[in-house]
DNA sequence: CATTCACTATGATATTTATCATAAAGTGAT
DNA sequence: ATCACTTTATGATAAATATCATAGTGAATG
């Protein structure tokens, strides 16, 4: 994790959450934001928190890929929800809970914005616009892993994994070849499978010529196939 | 459903959501509160929501116990919570949503509590205190939902059951004999078994002198045992 | 450059879970 | 009380999935 000095803090020109951190501040709240806003700096597969650090800050990803999830009793992931570039790294827990409880780290190399906790929580208390849309995206955010968690839960293994490669496709790449950024074993964790099944499901796949595979690069060749056993798998 | 026609609108002496919707109000927000909250009843059975209804309240549960829903393309359906008292009713999405994702009906005869969600927009937006206390409130309830659906994924049917009878024993009615408040087929909607091996299952905790069952009442005999089974199955 | 280690891959087998079939018991309506 | 319907129950079988074993491949490291 690397710590990142900027000449010009708040140069978010391009910033999803632009409405919500900044179309909603006054005075010198703005300036009060830019002071305290920090980024930080992580390589593939660093970690960006913890599970059971303590809760400093409020924290969304500025690009990059980073992967929600815990460490169960026997020592094997399990992955909450992959997040993208504007989705919040800290779920809603934040503003209760003391400690983190899910551990977060970067399937590509990712820059996170960092908001400390308590002045958040001040521009919360006395600044209702801000609360209103901060509200509201957050809710999106939990109400997106709710329901991805049913999608993925109701779907057998030929299902869970066309699901997740049309997500991929879909909403992350939004292009039908792209760069898988995550391992099988990963799949694996995120679905709810063995690492052995969707290696398999992936070489069917690829057998029925629905999927290309070179590398890490994969090419959804029948998107209609796919679709059809993300549907009814 | 019926609605409640109250002498008292805000007899709420004994609500756990006192500090976030009373004791953070100001000036007329409390009368203007308690002039738009309506109550409904609902039966056992009863749907307080559709899937699908136009979002025109926030709301969360004062006595009773629901269950949010979703039925699939299948017509089977997926339950995502059960809630009890003061749990919400409107998860977060209902800031953003226009119409219900979820459908909610009513395990055992049920009160439900509405806010106008115009209101409490407006109230978010003028009331920081409140606005924080709600967000936390919120996140709680997410955070809940989210690990819980976590925690049964993991598991196998035994530890599903399990740990279901256990969240029962131990959250909702805080003792070991308690009437089981939905149905075989219930429980596999919950924890996405089917519901043969629901029964099955606690057909073998019977005969292994783990649970006892008579009818609906359910009696946890050896909790440690249980306790075993939903931790390492 | 060799070595180690994780990842991908595939087959054989065991286990788990779902499906199908049947029946008894409970529930609500008339 | 009777009928229709749902829920609970259990067994037999099929299908899905996990586990175990083995090996090739690729990436990182000294």
């Amino acid at each position: 994790m690397e710590r990142i000095d900027m000449n010009n803090p708040c140069g978010c020109e391009k910033c999803e959450l632009r409405s919500v951190f900044f179309e909603s501040f006054r005075g010198d709240e703005l300036e009060s934001f830019c002071r305290n806003k920090q980024e930080t700096f992580h390589h593939r597969g660093d970690f960006v928190f913890h599970a059971g650090d303590e809760v400093k800050s409020f924290s969304y990803l500025k690009s990059g890929l980073v992967k929600l999830f815990k460490t169960m009793a026997n020592g094997k992931d399990q992955i909450i929800t992959i997040a993208g570039p504007f989705d919040f790294v800290s779920l809603l827990g934040t503003f209760t809970i003391s400690h983190q409880p899910y551990s977060v780290s970067a399937l590509e190399d990712s820059v996170v914005c960092h908001i400390d906790i308590q002045q958040i929580k001040h521009i919360v208390k006395h600044n209702g616009l801000f609360s209103l849309n901060l509200m509201e995206r957050l809710g999106t955010t939990s109400n997106k892993i709710i329901q991805e968690s049913m999608e993925i839960r109701k779907r057998n293994t030929h299902g869970k994994v066309a699901y997740f490669l049309l997500k991929l496709s879909r909403d992350l790449y939004m292009n039908q070849t792209f760069n898988l950024p995550v391992s099988r074993r990963e799949i694996a964790e995120y679905t709810g499978m063995t690492t052995e099944n969707v290696i398999r499901t992936m070489s069917e796949f690829r057998k029925e010529k629905i999927i290309r595979i070179n590398g890490r690069e994969i090419e959804i060749m029948d998107m209609e196939s796919l679709d059809r056993i993300s549907n009814f798998g």
